[in-house]
DNA sequence: AGCACGCCGACT
DNA sequence: GTCGGCGTGCTC
């Protein structure tokens, strides 16, 4: 009898494993990845077919002395309960009741959900939602006392499907790729994309890390590293951060290859979703530029993905499954015979290690920008001697200097803080209190717009209480700057120059659809301008009449309590640096700080990457951290307090008994702890952070005290493999 | 998750 | 004597 393993699509822990149906001999189309509609207990459930089965062998969590077999027969063991004994009582297996839609994947697919189900200690059924068109799956539900099956929505005939389709004609994009491909390659993109272009060829899975600096030109080898691979008869998949995703870079690959291009990002609706979904899977389009979860796409025959800006903190989720893209498509590389090429400017320390310790990892280095121009002076400006010496202005006095020069010469100027609203928080004067969120325990941050305080972790908004709440205190003091404020000093400052556009592109400016787009295309019409903005604006941004680069507060990651800060601080110092003199002109990168004794920030500041690795990496060993172990952070939430305190220290017991048992002592548990944020949108939150080593098999170990442990009503548990944030 | 079964308190 | 509380266990 054929059989099917099935993954239900029902959201619990209990039920997260794979059940055992028999197909009917007379129904057809039941295949690897097509939803079914199967009963369940006195339930009808859709499920997701995971593999054939069709052995007698098939209850892979069955514990091994069951007796599952019968000869002729599928069966299972059902323990009685009730008088005598208990006795084996053979069942059949349920059938499948009907096939609710084609596959909507493989088995590459299927091994692929397992993989990250596995190496994340993910849900089964969240990962197989990665690869299902998002809102287009058939759905049971609960009517009052029947159960239903909504299917999705047929399919329309889209009406105009190819509007969005690549403006210029075929004859002109023609002429335009072969104008671009003619050009030459600087020595080191050659040299890059020899390696990338042999180990598209070669097709074994290899990772080729483009470590360049900004305007080295990576985007040139991604193109014909794509096109290389687009001549095999393969597809691309390139993955970008989100903020990255706008009309500038996408029309860089519409340009190249036309109208095989598919744009994935989280802003188009849910239609426009599935039928890029589809066209991909029936290899209408061979190049898949998006988001992280565009590396889920069904691309039939992968040839190449590229990640770029790879040490982007996007690519890791931040709900189940807590997947890191970098290391699911090194997987899918592997599996698919495809290349990885991951490019960044301020790679990963962990990606650059992974290339020092693994020979399919390659690194090739662009150190030169692609027009051959130096890169952008970077100065650091002391806060506390500029205050010293009597400023009291967020902007010091060689910043306002360069701006009003920069402007005078009719070019532009990008200002980065890296936080958003007026200020970072109030204080009483007389009594202390800070606002805090009611939900959350952080502080609320102070927005003009409105007058209001805003929680920037659950979004929630309360009008600005006019006198401290808690003494009544008028004295409230708002602390630290945003983005809103120093709009205001800059308008302060700019005030007889009201030819000067400045743009504010933050969270709060760019929430509706096309923001972003219309806000970037404001900053670069021609003439003087300033563009203000969160890290949002670090990356990506390429315009020619950047002369100057202001980073009017570069110690806001430097103080978070978190291991990784200063590689952050390094990190944005470099990235948004990248944005100045991109162009003919050159430019100035000015860092205003009040640690400018700081490695991270002295080290950005020469280009210098060694010097800040020298500092950063035995630091990095003493204490415990990435890359010289891997950390798994367990984190258990609830409403109550008290429930979630035992529920997380019984579930520590648990897993450092499992280390103990079945790791080594190499391996660590910090124990059970309240988190840093310890209440966020109104639950209270613990956690377990476990340190292992490299080459832990960590799943093997963690998976039997969190897999096996029994459900609890009102808490929850979750696992965060390689966790980016430990708050 | 959702449903059944089961064992203790105040009610038609 | 029964209705109903929610603790426990099971679902291919």
């Amino acid at each position: 009898m054929r059989t099917v393993a099935v993954v239900l699509d029902i959201q619990t822990q209990a039920l997260d494993t794979t059940y055992t149906y028999a197909v009917p001999d007379d129904m057809d189309g039941v295949q690897v990845g097509c939803a079914v509609l199967v009963e369940f207990g006195r339930r009808r459930a859709v499920g997701y077919v995971m593999a054939e089965e069709g052995d007698a062998d098939s209850f892979l969590d069955e514990p091994a002395d069951v007796p599952v077999s019968v000869p002729g027969r599928m069966c299972f063991v059902d323990d009685m309960r009730g008088e005598g004994a208990p006795r084996e009582k053979k069942q059949e297996l349920k059938a499948v009741l009907s096939v609710l839609s084609a596959p909507y994947f493989d088995e590459d697919g299927a091994a692929l959900i397992e993989y990250i189900a596995h190496a994340y200690l993910a849900p089964l059924s969240s990962c197989v939602h990665l690869l299902t068109p998002a809102g287009r799956t058939p759905k049971v539900v609960k009517r009052e006392d029947c159960w239903e099956l909504q299917k999705p929505a047929r399919r329309r005939k889209a009406k105009n499907a190819d509007a969005d389709a690549p403006l210029a004609t075929d004859a002109e994009l023609a002429r335009r790729a072969h104008a671009l491909e003619t050009f030459e390659l600087t020595e080191g993109q050659r040299r890059a994309f020899d390696t990338v272009r042999a180990c598209v060829e070669r097709g074994c899975g290899d990772v080729v890390l483009i470590d360049g600096v900004t305007g080295s030109g990576k985007t040139e080898v991604y193109l014909r590293a794509i096109r290389r691979s687009l001549e095999l008869g393969r597809g691309a998949i390139v993955l970008v951060p989100e903020i990255a995703l706008t009309p500038q870079t996408v029309s860089r690959f519409e340009s190249r290859f036309g109208a095989t291009v598919a744009v994935m990002h989280s802003r188009m609706t849910q239609a426009e979703r599935f039928d890029q979904w589809e066209a991909v899977r029936r290899g209408e389009r061979r190049v898949v530029v998006g988001a992280r979860s565009a590396l889920f796409c069904p691309m039939p025959s992968l040839g190449v993905i590229v990640i770029d800006e790879e040490h982007e903190s996007t690519y890791k989720q931040e709900s189940a499954p807590r997947y890191h893209a970098r290391d699911v498509a090194a997987w899918m590389a592997k599996r698919h015979g495809a290349a990885l090429v991951l490019g960044s400017a301020t790679p990963s320390i962990e990606t650059l290690c992974r290339c020092k310790a693994d020979p399919s990892w390659h690194r090739v280095a662009l150190p030169e920008r692609a027009n051959g121009k130096p890169m952008p002076e970077v100065r650091v400006i002391d806060m506390a001697r500029e205050f010293g010496s009597g400023s009291r202005s967020m902007f010091a006095r060689e910043l306002v200097s360069d701006l009003h020069a920069a402007l005078d010469a009719g070019r532009k100027a990008v200002l980065l803080l890296n936080q958003r609203g007026f200020a970072s928080f109030v204080l009483c004067r007389d009594c202390g209190f800070v606002p805090e969120c009611p939900t959350c325990s952080v502080s609320l941050t102070y927005h003009e717009r409105g007058n209001m305080l805003a929680c920037h972790h659950c979004g929630r908004r309360m009008p600005a209480p006019p006198a401290c709440p808690a003494c009544g205190s008028p004295y409230l003091k708002k602390f630290g700057a945003g983005t809103q404020r120093v709009e205001a000093e800059l308008r302060n400052l700019l005030v007889d120059r009201p030819e000067v556009r400045i743009v504010r592109m933050d969270a709060d400016t760019t929430a509706t659809r096309d923001a972003h787009a219309r806000l970037l295309d404001e900053f670069a019409r021609p003439g003087a301008a300033v563009l203000l903005g969160t890290q949002m604006i670090a990356k990506g941004l390429d315009f020619d009449d950047v002369v100057l680069v202001g980073v009017i507060d570069a110690d806001t990651q430097l103080r978070l309590p978190d291991f990784r800060s200063a590689e952050r601080t390094f990190d944005l110092v470099e990235q948004v640096a990248g944005r100045a003199g991109r162009g003919a002109f050159e430019g100035r990168v000015l860092v205003q700080t009040y640690m400018p004794e700081s490695c991270a920030i002295q080290a950005a500041a020469a280009y210098d990457r060694r010097r800040f690795l020298v500092d950063e990496l035995p630091k990095r060993k003493l204490l415990g951290y990435p890359p010289y172990v891997r950390l798994v952070n367990i984190l258990v939430w609830g409403d109550k307090v008290e429930e979630v305190r035992e529920v997380a220290i019984g579930l520590s017991e648990q897993v450092e008994k499992t280390i103990r048992d079945v790791a080594g002592e190499d391996w660590t548990s910090l124990g059970a702890a309240p988190c840093a944020i310890d209440k966020l949108r109104g639950n209270h939150r613990w956690h377990i952070l476990i340190k292992t080593p490299v080459d832990a098999d960590i799943a093997a170990a963690i998976a039997p005290a969190i897999r096996g442990r029994r459900a609890h009503k009102r808490v929850n548990v979750a696992c965060d493999v390689d966790p980016l944030s430990l708050l």
